[in-house]
DNA sequence: TGTACATCAGTGAACGCGCGTTCACTGATGTAC
DNA sequence: TGTACATCAGTGAACGCGCGTTCACTGATGTAC
């Protein structure tokens, strides 16, 4: 049911694909904003109009683009952390998953623009992308909690005016990490984008200059500001981190 | 010289200052992709080809609404840091620098995202808005510097890979610092963005709801990573930080 | 104080362009019997 | 295996629209003598 059944639906998700490959081109030229569907079916060798066959509206195949950015990113974060080299070593792991984040945006900076950039004007994003949007940030929430249950990780602190708003936004992300813990996650996703649009979107011109290595200092900075602590041998602790 | 010389032109700057300000209100309503001289001109009961008295181009006037906004938001930190009730309060007055920029950012979203963004599509910024935009950096700068004099800081952490960079870095915008809080304060600055970016362009949508609260703390935090530590009492150190 | 001239803001028409979307249509591919 | 019909991708023309920029012009405001 879920195969292609035929010809007609190959070629119907082969044009789709190419649809959307040349809208990325187009995207990396003129940005979101300028997207055109005739430009896009020009470059195709389509006449505008049959394009309305596979999105109905311009704002459809922006929502696509916006999801298919998402999952891509969310994609590269997700592998990095499953190939990364030392499953118990959760320091390298945030690393490695900061770094594959950063190096898919170098790669696609019109797409990372377009999911982490300002909104597009009189774009309202649909439901849809709310999934595809918290992968990154679901593998940053598992990479402590695999060191949570692991080792136990260094609380950070945690004013008591802030103990409500904690305990309420732990509930919601991650109920099994400490609320202080959860704080400092989501700050640390949301500055880790900081650091990357910065670098993208040209603050760093003149200021930074070696940023591999600025990137990796200040990653390696975050990780222990969510309470990841370097691993003190390869051994695991109690409970089996890297058997099931 | 530089005073107002006649009617002409007090007129001139007053027209100039409706076009920006229309331009602003159209900038809220459609982005920056989407600024048209043509429905300015309308607004202002104008005919298009008028605005060319005052900009020579569409691009030109996108450019004085950056520099503008660059200088708002940077006049925005820099009040906070003057008006800070304990000039030597270093750690209140970086508070009251983020929670200003903040603040304005709020109150000005779409020039906000004019400037921190993805850079508008075929609109290259032209060196004159290279020291406005450095504005907000400055002030964080100052208040270390401040503190480094006053009291002293708390070295970051700095792994010995990182050590040129920083050395270079430091040289280059903060040669009577440490390299250490040199780093520490690029990476800061970044994340404060970063944090404002997230909340304003939507990304902090289900996730953080006490938001005043959790900027409070987290800027907090990131004081504490550039060294900055709570004074322990009003009385300055050795050498007078508020006298001169 | 008054005249002659220069400066400059604003007009209105025009240029050439691209856009999203609709609609009736053609012709090829698939499906049911 | 063959025919009749349904589905659907793609066409081409048209709709109504807005855009940035140029240019020759009018008329008011300023300046020099």
């Amino acid at each position: 049911m879920s195969t292609i059944r035929g010809a007609r639906e190959r070629a119907r998700m082969e044009v789709t694909a190419a649809i959307k490959q040349e809208a990325r081109n187009q995207l990396a030229r003129e940005g979101a904003a300028k997207l055109s569907l005739r430009a896009v079916a020009r470059e195709l060798g389509m006449v505008s109009s049959a394009l309305y066959r596979y999105f109905p509206s311009r704002d459809e195949l922006l929502t696509a683009l916006i999801v298919d950015a998402y999952d891509a990113v969310g994609a590269a974060a997700e592998s990095a952390l499953t190939s990364a080299p030392g499953q118990d070593d959760h320091l390298a792991r945030w690393s490695a998953l900061c770094s594959a984040v950063r190096g898919w945006a170098l790669e696609h900076p019109h797409e990372y623009a377009l999911i982490y950039g300002s909104p597009v004007p009189g774009y309202r994003a649909p439901e849809d992308t709310i999934g595809p949007a918290s992968r990154v940030g679901l593998a940053l929430i598992s990479i402590v909690r695999d060191a949570h249950r692991a080792d136990g990780i260094a609380l950070p602190p945690l004013t008591p005016h802030m103990r409500p708003e904690a305990e309420r936004l732990a509930a919601e992300i991650a109920p099994d990490l400490p609320p202080a813990v959860a704080v400092a996650l989501i700050a640390a996703w949301s500055q880790l984008f900081g650091l990357i649009s910065f670098e993208l979107f040209g603050q760093f011109h003149r200021v930074v200059e070696d940023r591999d290595t600025f990137f990796a200092h200040v990653t390696d900075r975050l990780a222990h500001e969510v309470g990841l602590r370097p691993t003190r041998a390869a051994g695991a602790a109690p409970g089996s981190s890297a058997g099931s």
